[in-house]
RNA sequence: GUGGCUUUAGCUCAGCUGGUUAGAGCAUCAGAUUGUGGAUCUGAGGGUCGAGGGUUCAAAUCCCUCAAGCCACCCCA
């Protein structure tokens, strides 16, 4: 049982700064359209009653059964760290007296979920999402728009190569007559499939139709497909979403095989792909339409839409795709002599009040080595303060894009700052 | 949770069949007749060779256990 010490839990990352700037586009992005879409922020705790999973996702889901975060607290209640955000925003959404707002109501996440499983790259134990949920209306245009602003985010940060992929799988209603046709499709072939579907075939038979195991798949073309077998209802809401999307000239694909792990999903259902993600990873997002939840955890039967974006696999595209992005730091301040320390450091004071980043070096070492550290850096500007500027009351501003550069008085010097960043003052 | 592969400096990796003070490139820091960057050259710092145990005169190198990472499955973000 020897243990490395000192290391992160399994499963967990660190974000280091050279990454933040990632993860503030991100959330930016993500703020913006927010905004635009009217959607308000809300926060629900990292931890809830272990009974709000389990009732919602369903105790025969592989979240409950095998990956949540579960504890006892100091006064003997089950607690679980929060594997998924949909079940929280419903619960608070009651809680909250969200139900006296007008509806629907627009609501927007961000934060921490923890799933216990087999880390992978891609795959975490401490995962980010970013998530969306509209709840109080089962107007198919709330599913069109939910997708509209999953597919606009990821354009907002410039990402290409999404490939959407919709489907309904029915309600309650009609969900039940098609699972035993499905029963009926795979009962002579049993003996020849996996063992996994063995037990997918008594527990949730839907399942089945996502099944990766090669030998399998051959089964998949013949199977009956639930589109062809939703009631009234959900065909007509089916229909007005694909014309949703395709009038917004969102691309999306019908798979009839897509089908979601958690069991309070109804109606729409949707995920994104991402094309360079490598292996199994590659979901980006994934989310879908929720009527039975509510009332499964027990409150006023309510409709609700959402859908949750995966954050770090994000970050690896955005990564791949828009390398080399910094900080931004405005000024790096850097003298000459010992003597001119006091000199900078009150420059340096004087811009920060302007709103300006800036870093000093008063260190011993040589100029060319401090305008290096300026460049490694990622420094827009550089301000050099040496005895011949101090006799003259100037500084040298000098731009490490350029390198041009130009002396100012003390005086001038958040002025002529600001206007060397694009205006700013 | 199941199966497999991997683990040497911050990063990417050498290190042959076990043999003296464990190497390279990049990165970091410093210097190159001492006030101007991204190049080049020189030098320096940095490793209990994932951890623990075993075999041996001797282990980064062989064996066992554990841990972590990766790949597939499971599942999903």
């Amino acid at each position: 049982m020897a243990r490395t010490p000192l290391q992160r839990p399994r499963g967990t990352q660190d974000i280091l700064p050279a990454d933040q700037p990632y993860w503030r586009l991100m959330q930016q992005a993500a703020e913006r359209l927010a905004v635009r879409y009217g959607y308000r922020k809300i926060d629900t705790p990292i931890f809830e009653a272990t009974e709000l999973f389990s009732r919602s996702a369903g105790d025969a889901s592989d979240i409950v059964l095998k990956e949540m975060y579960t504890f006892t607290d100091r006064g003997e209640r089950s607690l679980t760290l929060r594997p998924e955000g949909t079940a929280p925003i419903v619960r608070a959404y009651f809680e909250g007296g969200l139900t006296e707002e007008p509806q629907p109501v627009r609501l927007f996440y961000i934060g921490p979920y923890f799933r216990y499983g087999r880390p992978q790259a891609g795959r975490f134990r401490q995962l980010h999402q970013l998530g969306v949920e509209v709840i109080g209306d089962d107007d198919p245009g709330l599913d069109v728009e939910a997708i509209q602003l999953a597919w606009s985010w990821f354009k907002e940060l410039g990402l290409s190569g999404i490939g959407l992929q919709v489907n309904s799988i029915g309600d309650e209603v009609c969900r039940p007559a098609y699972r035993e046709l499905l029963r009926d499709y795979y009962r002579p072939l049993l003996p020849q499939l996996c063992a996994d579907d063995q037990v997918r075939f008594e527990r949730n038979p839907l399942r089945m139709l996502d099944c990766n195991v090669p030998a399998d798949q051959r089964f998949k073309a013949d199977a009956p497909r639930i589109v062809d077998h939703l009631d009234a209802a959900c065909a007509a809401a089916f229909e007005a979403v694909k014309a949703g999307l395709r009038g917004l000239d969102i691309p999306f694909a019908l798979n009839p095989t897509l089908v979601r792990g958690l069991d309070y999903y109804t109606r729409t259902v949707f995920e994104g792909w991402h094309e360079s993600l490598g292996g199994a990873q590659n979901a980006l997002v994934g989310g879908g339409r929720y009527d039975g939840l509510a009332a499964e955890l027990g409150f006023r039967s309510t409709p609700g839409m959402g859908f949750a974006i995966g954050l770090d696999r994000t970050a690896v595209i955005l990564k791949q795709e828009r390398p080399g992005e910094s900080d931004g730091l405005d000024v790096y301040a850097v003298t000459v002599s010992a003597e001119d320390r006091g000199q900078v450091i009150e420059l340096a004071s004087t811009l920060r009040g302007h709103g300006f980043g800036v870093i000093v070096d008063a260190g011993e070492a040589r100029l060319d080595a401090k305008l290096r550290k300026a460049d490694r850096r990622g420094a827009r500007l550089a301000l050099i303060v040496g005895p011949e500027e101090r006799a003259h009351g100037q500084a040298i501003l000098r731009d490490m894009r350029d390198k041009e550069q130009v002396s100012v008085g003390y005086g001038e010097l958040p002025a002529a700052v600001g206007k060397r960043l694009d205006g700013r003052v």
